[in-house]
DNA sequence: GCTTGACCTCAAGTTAACTTGAGATTTTAG
DNA sequence: CTAAAATCTCAAGTTAACTTGAGGTCAAGC
């Protein structure tokens, strides 16, 4: 019953992913592995998944901090099940939703401020610095549509 | 005739953005300036645009350097008109449709491949790590459609 | 049962994009 | 003309996400 157990070296392997990561992952709280007498760790197969899950993430531009997140709501004491990821999935759609609706906006901005010819920086509802809205902060303002800027810290 | 040109604290506030992050950018040659005969930097006005545009791009996660690469198109000697702008224009909207479309892939793939109740990583389309797709290198390989991954490094 | 490859820990280095601080000079308002 | 506010330079610090290296231990095959 150990068989299900996969070393760093073959979970590095697999996920495409250096030994270096994995350890700093779990230093970071995001995989968890079981030791041998020796020391050494010993993976169940589900992290696997929970790397594959962690690089896909990074790639729209996820916070290992917001995937620390996400992760946090899996089940720790048994394998996640078919559900537990489906609901994991369906936040994600959400996410993946924003940002694409946030980019659109902004594409669309573009082209009707620099893009149309007014030029007006004053007008410009891309950017719209302190002295334009200063009454809500510093710095661009519609660059997401005005709303929480999902996974985007800073 | 030096009406037209501005300290460096008008354009952080104008632009919204700290002193210190100006002068970064003109040390990376994103931004130009005159100096006094002090030695203080003056601006000249389409630098706010400058300005507007790096923060804007940085935004939907471009990075400085690409940001440079964009800015090198417009002319050095004279003052953008507006047809250099709407040029730039037209390239970032390019960028903007693809990231977009990369986006809407992974949100479309995730649901058949977590969501859909396969969990297959085997089988997986969008996390396809080095033994599935060995021939090709490691690490994730559809995550942008296989596309160049625009704008993002490493 | 031993050698060699796989692992381990911990500290320090790396890149991007800035910020912070020190110490000195320039501008500007009165 | 002078005091306060604004700038200047240069070096060092910061955060994220890792990588690299040193020095030493574990495990697997012949």
């Amino acid at each position: 019953m150990n068989e299900t157990l996969i070393s760093i070296g073959e979970l590095a392997e697999r996920a495409g992913v250096p030994h270096s990561a994995l350890r700093f992952y779990e230093a970071q709280g995001l995989l968890k592995s079981v030791r041998t007498a020796g020391g050494q760790r010993r993976y169940a197969r589900d992290m696997l998944r929970r790397v594959a899950f962690i690089r896909t993430a990074q790639n729209v531009g996820l916070s290992l901090e917001d995937i620390a997140g996400a992760l946090a709501q899996l089940p720790e004491l048994r394998t996640p099940t078919r559900s537990d990821w489906t609901r994991l999935s369906k936040r994600w759609r959400a996410v993946l939703e924003e940002r694409i609706h946030a980019l659109e906006v902004l594409r669309d901005q573009l082209d009707q401020c620099i893009g149309c010819g007014c030029l007006s920086l004053t007008a410009c509802k891309l950017y719209n610095p302190a002295d334009q809205a200063a009454a809500r902060g510093s710095g661009p303002r519609y660059l997401l549509g005005d709303t929480r800027p999902v996974g985007r810290k800073r």
